[in-house]
DNA sequence: GTGATTGTGGATATGCATATCCACAATGCG
DNA sequence: CGCATTGTGGATATGCATATCCACAATCAC
């Protein structure tokens, strides 16, 4: 699955956070009841972002998770990185402790390069308002399943042509 | 690191072992030596490898490791699959465990079906050949360090023009 | 056949990510 | 000010990947 649970973990909330009305606050065992995870748990989870500026918490009545910026100002490195660390910065492909200097220095590096550069470009590029709402079919609960066409999602993501995608 | 740490001492023995002599079978501790790994664990992953049949495991005296196959046969996806199981086949952004069938099912699903294809044609179009060797700053404790250019290393490896690679 | 050498498999520690819970602090409302 | 509500942090299980070791079986040289 290549990222850890706890970053699909993010993931999952911020885009379920972005999905909705960026002026209301969302509670955080709703947050959870929709990603579908324990709320002690999840918070946690929450406790980080909130740490790493990408969404505030506000406690008391009223109070719940809000993005701290709009959705396609927050890139999914952003997100990923203070659970995974050095593990979204991939290295070399035998000696993933170094960082992959010199051409000679690993075999094959044409083309791990690519993969690396794909790898980071998606989670440079590729912004929370891109996976916004989430996974439809998890939030399908109530009468929700709308997808707001609001919010400015899906603004272009670069490294556009490609094969058959 | 994107792989498992198992699956990479999985690729360091077999591009240790491509850049050899293909006659002369290679002993289980001094493959343990390059890797740099305990002879007892490693012993585990070739025996996982040779089950595969990437590699044959001849007992006695003058016996060792050998590949089954030669290098440029013998595709990455094949080393890997073995330990990282279906983490080699990546799902949905989302919802990791769901094979992301169609397209409206994971947001993003361009910019992560972009990513998962690079992902898949590097393990299914890089071939041992390619990664022959290993890490030179690793072998180079004797008098190696020398890339064999035969064999046919780099055949190909698809998704060539990209940006600055 | 005998003995040395080699790989194979199982049983077993260790460490880390993951997950769960509980008590505390902070905030907002009346 | 006091109470209810909310998030925060720490302490704590659990499970799995990783790693280590040891006894056995197979093979080859002589």
């Amino acid at each position: 699955m290549i990222f850890s649970s706890t970053a699909t973990h993010a993931l999952r909330a911020m885009a379920s956070l972005a999905g909705g009305e960026p002026s209301e606050p969302v509670l955080g065992r709703e947050l959870a009841r929709r990603v579908g995870l324990p709320s002690h748990y999840l918070s946690k989870v929450l406790a980080t972002l909130a740490r790493s500026g990408l969404l505030t918490a506000s406690r008391g009545a009223k109070g719940g998770y809000r993005l701290a910026r709009r959705p396609d100002r927050i890139r999914l490195i952003e997100v990923v990185l203070p659970f995974e660390g050095q593990r979204a910065r991939p290295g070399c492909l035998l000696r993933p402790d170094k960082p992959c200097r010199n051409s000679g220095a690993c075999s094959a590096h044409a083309a791990w390069g690519d993969m690396k550069r794909t790898f980071t470009d998606f989670l440079e590029q590729t912004t929370v308002a891109d996976i916004q709402g989430g996974d439809p079919g998890l939030l399908a609960k109530g009468p929700l399943g709308l997808r707001h066409p609001a919010t400015g999602a899906h603004r272009g993501r670069s490294a556009a042509g490609r094969g058959s995608a």
